[in-house]
DNA sequence: AATGGGCTTGCAAACGATTTCTTTTTGCGC
DNA sequence: GCGCAAAAAGAAATCGTTTGCAAGCCCATT
């Protein structure tokens, strides 16, 4: 392990003083040419590469933001992963992700991310979703420059890029009602998951507005997961329900619905139309492909890194305004 | 924004020297308990958190560990984060991810995250898979601790965690053949991807083995994504050649298979069989379920980083074995 | 009473950069 | 050849910690 070499060392080489290395290095001017030269050449030919620690520590800048998620593995976070790493990129801004372990058994203090990444000096944070209370995310505004991502936050708006949860899960349900169905069930997240609330207010909505009668034997609770679309279609069957169409309250849910809803031989779209929510990219490729709902959930990502560097570099963040938009695949037909 | 306490301030206000209030904080023992308290309570709080940055300039060590990825929306690779994040739990570490962005006009320099990492001076560097040299991981193990997971460098074998994919290839096309298949087709990874490579060679071998010949036509080259698997069959059924399963390179590409055989009316698994690779927790709620190999994501991205710990603490890595599994749900049917 | 050994404690030197302040060198006009 | 401003280079302070070293104190031993 060959120790990493310093300005210092760079300073040694050339004969000259390490101001002067780091002044070259940094292309500020007022260095001669010569000297400029001299030192440029030692550094390529030393590999040398500043450490940002040391870096970090004088001028109070990480040069990274950090990233609080989750779930890593949830394909609609690492979407947006991917595009904060997108909208980084060129910036000399790198992003670190901490996420909150669902370590099961210890009464985990869900504030550790923010500690582990408040304490590295990151510039700034890119919250996603996340359960942390909003009382708590508002503190920490008045710390650190924030950007909050799928998730709204009372007297955060400036800093919230979100998308309207209940117009997405109403127009998908119109265009459920518009295909003829009556009976629609409807398969949420968690109980108390802000977006499981604001899908489910929006399907009543749909429902209310073509006059069809909120039914709540039609409802069962999921997780956003993949088994909790299976389950919820068994409990549906199980609960002895008819329903022609299934909205299910993201794709993932719908993926395990599906299933399910084959396994008893209930042929998609045929006999039941199951729509989701999300647009994963996935979606496109299961049998049948997804009728959706898109969150732009890379786009989102992107914006909320141009978001972080536009607060960063002192100006408004000037958060875009995402809309949501229906996809229309093959798992929803017209009802007879 | 506020400024956080320091040390300095700690002192300031309990009266006693830096030096003191850091040996409290850290612990040691030779302070007396009156001034201990003292400090303790100061630092509570004064909601005192030590600067990582500082700490690790001087100490030389980031309490961070770098994961090289290539693309972090990819299944397989998400779960391995989530593995490493997992075994680093509890033990004071954390990872930072930097991926291989795909700029595509850009002639990116694709050590480039290996920079961003370095610099940053992580004190370890889990990388996976990737298309970095095999000299630059050697030459990269010279300077840093580093373990290399989905992937075997050759000189780095006691570094390296990964699944022999040869061995899985062949069983799961042995499998195949046991179901009474011959004509068995094959959507590849990258041509020059050393697990496309593998898993073509597991093919090829088990086809041998059983006395069937090899058939390029039945071969096609894919790239490990969904619609990869949807161009390879289209390409199939243009070349017109006759196939009764079909080997797909990995999970993925099995589900743009099956989407695209579907739309050309074959039935999965009675009029062709379709088989993947990975076994992706999605893999388990495709229509109909996909028969595949597991390659155990997490547990090996969870032994990548215990490895890690031991290698950071002076021992020796004893990088596991990990053995692929055949997994068989309902994609794969007896030929007749 | 003087010596010595534990304990506590503080001072000061790192760590590797950046940056302010000084000092030295250079260039130019007269 | 002198003076002076401007340019270039170096010295030193700084960022927030950790840590080796020395100093101080108290008490016991002889």
């Amino acid at each position: 392990m060959t120790k990493p070499v310093t300005i210092e060392d760079l300073a040694r080489i050339t004969g000259v003083s390490p101001s002067t290395v780091s002044r070259v290095l940094n292309g500020n001017k007022g260095v001669a040419a010569d000297k400029r030269a001299l030192v440029l050449e030692a550094a390529e030919k030393h590999h040398y590469r500043p450490n940002a620690v040391a870096r970090g520590l004088v001028s109070g800048r990480s040069m990274t933001i950090g990233v609080v998620v989750q779930d890593i593995a949830t394909p609609f976070f690492a979407n947006m992963l991917v595009g904060i790493e997108q909208g980084l990129d060129q910036s000399g801004y790198r992003s670190m992700f901490a996420s909150t372990l669902w370590r099961d058994n210890d009464p985990n203090d869900d504030h550790e991310p923010f500690h582990v990444l408040l304490d590295r000096r990151v510039d700034g944070l890119i919250v996603l979703a996340g359960q942390a209370s909003d009382q708590f995310l508002r503190d920490l505004a008045e710390q650190i420059p924030i950007i909050i991502a799928a998730r709204k936050v009372e007297g955060l708006e400036d800093r919230c890029i979100s998308i309207d949860n209940v117009e997405g899960a109403s127009t998908i349900t119109r265009y459920l009602i518009g295909l003829g169905h009556k009976r629609i069930a409807h398969i949420t997240g968690h109980r108390n998951h802000p977006d499981a609330l604001d899908r489910l207010r929006g399907y009543r909505l749909a429902l209310e507005e073509a006059g069809i009668e909120y039914d709540e034997e039609l409802v069962v609770e999921g997780s956003f997961h993949e088994e909790s679309g299976l389950k919820g279609v068994e409990q549906l069957l199980t609960r002895g329900v008819r329903f022609s169409a299934l909205f299910a309250g993201n794709d993932q849910t719908a993926y395990g619905a599906m299933l399910a809803l084959a396994s008893h031989n209930f042929r998609i779209p045929n006999d039941v139309s199951v729509v989701g929510f999300d647009d994963v990219s996935l979606s496109a490729y299961t049998l049948p492909p997804l009728t959706t709902i898109r969150q732009p959930a890379v786009a989102m990502g992107r914006a909320a890194a141009e978001s972080m560097l536009r607060l960063l570099s002192g100006n408004d963040p000037e958060v875009p305004h995402f809309q949501t938009e229906l996809i229309i695949r093959k798992s929803a037909a017209i009802y007879h």
